[in-house]
DNA sequence: TTGTATGCGTTATCAG
DNA sequence: CTGATAACGCATACAA
């Protein structure tokens, strides 16, 4: 009784309510219709169990109200976050999101990137890794963590002024002789500048400062050599650690704890990026956080821009700090 | 000289080539077609830089190659875990992911699952609380960790033997005295099982136990009041504790540290799950492992199947148990 | 094997 | 304000 056929279309709709197929369309967008005949077209729809077919309008107008947003997986809680903002920012607006993990492989992002103009996505939000991807200038492209030109806008934190606060956090703490310590993927991108603005400061401070940045294939164990290098008669010399991220920050304390210096009475240490655990409790370090959700919806609102090409070529949104235990309070 | 005109089409190529459109229809879906007209539709698609566009053949043939992902969040790691292996498993067959984002809201279940029929998914993948959920039956739905009806397929994890492997390593690890402890949803759900799981293999065992299930909607206080309880001279007087979730069993340590209890020296404690630190990294509790992979596979592979009526009603899989330094070695 | 022609469900233009 | 009709890009049944 209540539904006839899987399938109804508008042209059944208009049938069963006796109008035309355009005053169907017209009351399922909401357009103005006469009382009289939106009635009609309700009834038929509700008769019909019509559901409403997006592909249609995609063939017709060449959109589809959906975003590609392209990261190497969502296993590393970062890029979760980012996935959910991302996503609750273009729900927001009523768009979907078509969700491809890159898993760091520069053939699949440029795979990903047809894949999703074959699918007419109206744009593209991506955090890539690929040195020479070459971006498409058909489609809306944004770019996360990463400065191409000034023709594909870049939403990054602020990387420089994450580092800045970081280095000031150490010295205001009491910290005498410090190190920032990266692994670093072979592309300059953004985060790049974590070390930029960290040395800025400890010279403007005229903090005592080292260095380690491990290229992105070296062994782990060179870090590890690095802090033994700096004990002495089973101290550690080093009072501070900015480390690049909060996973090797995480996985220097533990390398730590094998060598007995205790965090952070001996050292203390400032991650990066705000990883909390199981996503929302405790954060897992003392760290620089970076404001996921604000990156989030800047991505989603220039992407979606209307005069995309008058958008801004790099946005760098605030950080902020966040103590985490490996610190002094 | 490369590229004449952006949004060429099948036609346009047909006309380029001096061949018919079906032909290049054939030429793009890897049809036979003979090696001369093949190369002049290869070449003409290389002159006009063709774009093939999926919406027509949507259109034509009602299908997506898109299956509707609907969780709660990506922000717990479980949930980003699962996105991350069924976005993989569908990539293995050529299928994209649409992801939704419940948030745990019914109404925005309903929602979802409408929305992704509008577009045209071909089947829906959930993993829902809403006690009422009406599944859809004109589209191949599966769902994980929770049964609806023998008509629905339901992937989860094997939680009953789950719980009764729990209580067997507390048994085998020394424990006398143990508690299941838990923060139920409100509908009845796979997970449930991993209680009964517990209580079967602790009755079994001879090995005196005690339950508590909070709703979910009661304060956390109620646990530490239960743990509160259960101290005579400073001392817990359980040495082994289950419980549900890895999430919560750290919850449970924090309180227990607190209290000046030390894990696993005074009091054993087994989670479920099997999250691990920054999503990959060593395991945040001793723990019941979910084969995450093999549910999304399995998901996967059963909503994408030729014949969905024949499917399973209910698949378990297999779980494991791993060290993760709340135990004794 | 290749060409031709139709229709998938919708929007938008144009008449009425 | 409503009705009729022509696209949109592609797959496919049918004719050649």
């Amino acid at each position: 009784m209540s539904k006839e056929k899987a399938g109804a279309t508008m042209a059944d709709v208009a049938r069963e309510a006796g109008v035309a197929l355009g005053t169907v369309s017209r009351v399922v967008n909401g357009q103005q219709v006469g009382e009289e005949f939106r009635a009609k077209v309700e009834e038929a729809i509700r008769r019909l169990g019509y559901q409403y077919n997006s592909t249609g309008r995609t063939l017709r107008t060449g959109h589809t109200n959906t975003i590609a947003l392209i990261v190497p997986n969502t296993i590393t809680p970062y890029f979760a976050l980012l996935v959910h903002y991302v996503n609750m920012a273009l729900e927001k607006r009523n768009c979907r999101m078509l969700l491809c993990f890159s898993e760091y492989d520069r053939d699949r992002e440029i795979e990903m990137i047809q894949m999703a103009k074959q699918n007419q996505v109206d744009g593209i939000i991506a955090l890539t890794y690929n040195p020479n991807l070459v971006i498409p200038d058909d489609i809306p492209f944004v770019t996360i963590d990463r400065f191409f030109s000034t023709s594909v806008p870049c939403i990054a934190s602020d990387n420089f002024g994450g580092g800045h606060l970081a280095a000031n956090k150490l010295k205001e703490l009491g910290c005498s002789r410090v190190a920032f310590l990266q692994v670093s993927s072979t592309i300059t991108n953004e985060p790049s500048k974590r070390k930029d603005g960290f040395v800025s400061a400890c010279v403007e401070l005229g903090l005592p400062f080292e260095v380690l940045v491990l290229e992105d294939g070296q062994p782990y164990t060179l870090l590890e050599d690095f802090l033994e290098n700096h004990m002495e008669n089973g101290k550690l010399i080093l009072d501070g650690l900015f480390v690049g991220t909060d996973t090797l920050a995480w996985r220097v304390i533990q390398s730590l704890k094998k060598m007995h210096v205790s965090v952070p009475e001996d050292v203390q240490i400032i991650g990066f990026d705000g990883i909390r655990m199981f996503g929302n409790m405790e954060p897992v370090v003392s760290t620089i956080v970076q404001p996921v959700a604000d990156i989030a919806e800047t991505c989603v609102s220039t992407v979606l821009s209307k005069h995309f090409a008058n958008v801004p070529s790099l946005i760098c949104l605030p950080v902020t700090y966040l103590y985490g235990g490996t610190t002094k309070a």
